[in-house]
RNA sequence: GGCCCCAUCGUUUAGUGGCCUAGGACACCGCCCUCUCACGGCGGCGGCGCGGGUUCGAAUCCCGCUGGGGUCACCA
């Protein structure tokens, strides 16, 4: 599988190139965003496809951040791609927070180590001065009937000194480009796409240094995978057409002897949002924190993530983080692009939930109900007994944490703070208030020893079903209205017992008062 | 426009020449379970973009077309 390109390196020498043949505990991955607005879903999966290759090979998981864009990037980006990937449980084993043998990891503060490597290209022959100013290679392409689009000519490949020294008289500084061997064939073999070829001569020299002396990310970026020993490189999409100029600055660095190989490239599909077109960042189905509110567990999200251009099996999409590093290989990634669907997502999510213990169940549930006003912050010992018998009646019907918040409020109010749905009291059917009556007589009959769900759905069904002859459902959905406001609700027995005796009857009451219905039991 | 990538149910994915009258999941629609809603179970709807080849045989291989996307920065 490993490529090996026989090339001709100019006039220089014939150097035989290899693509990194990196396998086991030899591979060597990097995630390295730029700290630039909130983690997107897409970049995370970028960083998540990269740590399960190199958990599934036992290799090297490196984290770089790459900020040389200082009007784009912020510390609070940085703190919160940390976030991002500590939530998901994305460990690295290298990179900013924990060090390594090739520190410094973030590109601000690597300039010293580009300079020196740019000094070697520059004295090789590898890059030379290029003074084309944007408008004057669009004016030569026009000029010579070549779509504007065309792109850099090569035009100052060729300036001798003394042109140079005009230029430079005239107070032009130049930026720095890599010289690129016409004979140089810059295909490979993609790791997700299988061959791509980009014949020689069809890549033109780019830009590496600014004018004031500022490297560039063509630059950068490959010299610190190089420098880092990356042996595989899986990014999106939308990088594979600067491929052919990364591999032809990759000859450069193994001929000045940065490195001795070229990495293996693997291009992920894009995620897709609405229509055709690719998740932006505006919209809020990519914004990963978002779904963090929402509810999502990292579980159900990572699954989820992971299933964005890959499966699990023929029949199975529900897997745990180690089933997904120990199974997942990017020879088996999809190529074509995957759509964010946030229906798929919460129902995997939703089956996280459930196979969480009741306990861990809970106790996630907290920070969403503390925020939604739910209970206090920090919740009452009060609170908490409530919650635990209450969790567990809602964790089968909820896909993302918040939703429980709609559910639950009603056991965190007391009788006159309930709030009912709208519309639920207009919707009760006209034998409503006699159900209530028949249902509070029924229960303020029970000893309050005996007041447990077993119990009170004996009571309720003898007065209801048994004694007034109705339907379950037309019994228990004016009952269900009073104790909880809602249509919809948490098994009804269940919410009564946690609630207590005399708060039930207070429902009650205060639901039949609605209907100016005489006081039961006077 | 040049170059490059992609193409199986609505979505996602299985399928690497015969196991495919194309399998799973989500969504949707029924039914069952049932105190509502969920969960769970059962069933249904629904797809290989088109045209040529190669082959005894093609969703699978080749070519063309069509469609979609990306990229052509002194941004990353």
């Amino acid at each position: 599988m490993t490529g090996c390109h026989r090339i001709r390196w100019g006039r220089m020498s014939t150097t035989s190139v290899v693509f990194s043949r990196a396998t086991g505990r030899d591979v060597r991955v990097r995630f390295c965003p730029s700290p630039t607005g909130t983690p997107h879903v897409g970049l995370i999966r970028t960083a998540l496809f990269n740590w399960a290759v190199a958990r599934h090979h036992g290799g090297a998981f490196v984290f770089r951040i790459e900020d040389t864009d200082a009007a784009r990037d912020s510390e609070q980006s940085y703190a919160q791609l940390v976030d991002a990937l500590s939530w998901l449980g994305l460990d690295w084993d290298e990179g900013v927070g924990v060090g390594g043998p090739h520190e410094p990891y973030r590109q601000s503060e690597r300039g010293a180590l580009y300079l020196e490597v740019i000094d070697k290209l520059k004295a090789a022959g590898h890059v030379y001065e290029s003074y084309s100013t944007a408008e004057e290679i669009d004016a030569r392409n026009e000029g010579s009937g070549r779509p504007k689009q065309h792109g850099y000519d090569n035009f100052d490949r060729t300036l001798s000194t003394q042109q140079r020294a005009e230029f430079r008289a005239e107070g032009r500084e130049p930026a720095l480009r890599l010289r690129i061997p016409d004979e140089l064939d810059l295909s490979f073999t993609d790791l997700v796409r299988g061959d791509i070829s980009y014949p020689a001569g069809g890549t033109t020299d780019f830009v590496v240094v600014r004018p004031n002396g500022a490297p560039l990310y063509t630059l950068v970026n490959p010299v610190d995978d190089a420098l880092m020993g990356i042996t595989h490189v899986l990014r999106g999409e939308d990088l594979l057409p600067s491929t052919p100029r990364q591999i032809a600055l990759y000859h450069a660095l193994i001929d000045i002897g940065v490195t001795t190989f070229v990495p293996r490239f693997g291009h992920l599909p894009y995620v897709m949002g609405e229509g055709n077109k690719k998740l932006s960042k505006r919209d809020p189905e990519s914004n990963l924190f978002l779904h963090r509110e929402r509810g999502f567990i990292p579980e159900g999200l990572l699954n989820y993530l992971a299933l964005l251009g890959w499966g699990f099996s023929a029949d199975r999409d529900v897997f745990s983080r180690e089933e997904f590093f120990t199974a997942f290989e990017v020879s088996s990634v999809n190529p074509n692009p995957a759509r964010f669907d946030h229906k798929k997502a919460e129902a995997i999510n939703g089956a996280h939930i459930r196979a969480l213990s009741a306990a861990d169940f809970t106790g996630r549930l907290v920070p969403y109900l503390e925020s939604a006003g739910i209970v206090s912050t920090p919740i009452t010992a009060a609170q908490e007994a409530v919650l635990a018998e209450a969790a567990p009646l809602v964790q089968e019907r909820v896909s993302v944490l918040s939703e429980a918040s709609t559910m639950l409020a009603f056991l965190f109010v007391d009788a006159s703070g309930l709030s009912y749905e709208d519309g639920v009291i207009a919707a009760l059917p006209a034998g409503a208030p006699a159900v209530l009556t028949a249902a509070h007589a029924a229960l303020d009959r029970m000893p309050g020893r005996e007041w447990r769900h077993d119990r009170i759905e004996e009571a309720l069904r003898g007065a209801l079903v048994d004694g007034l002859g109705l339907t379950p459902r037309a019994a228990f959905g004016p009952v269900r209205t009073a104790i909880s406001g809602r249509r919809v609700s948490p098994p009804l027995f269940e919410s009564l017992q946690i609630l207590g005796k005399p708060e039930s009857l207070a429902r009650l009451d205060r639901l039949m008062a609605q209907f100016g219905s005489p006081h039961p039991l006077g």
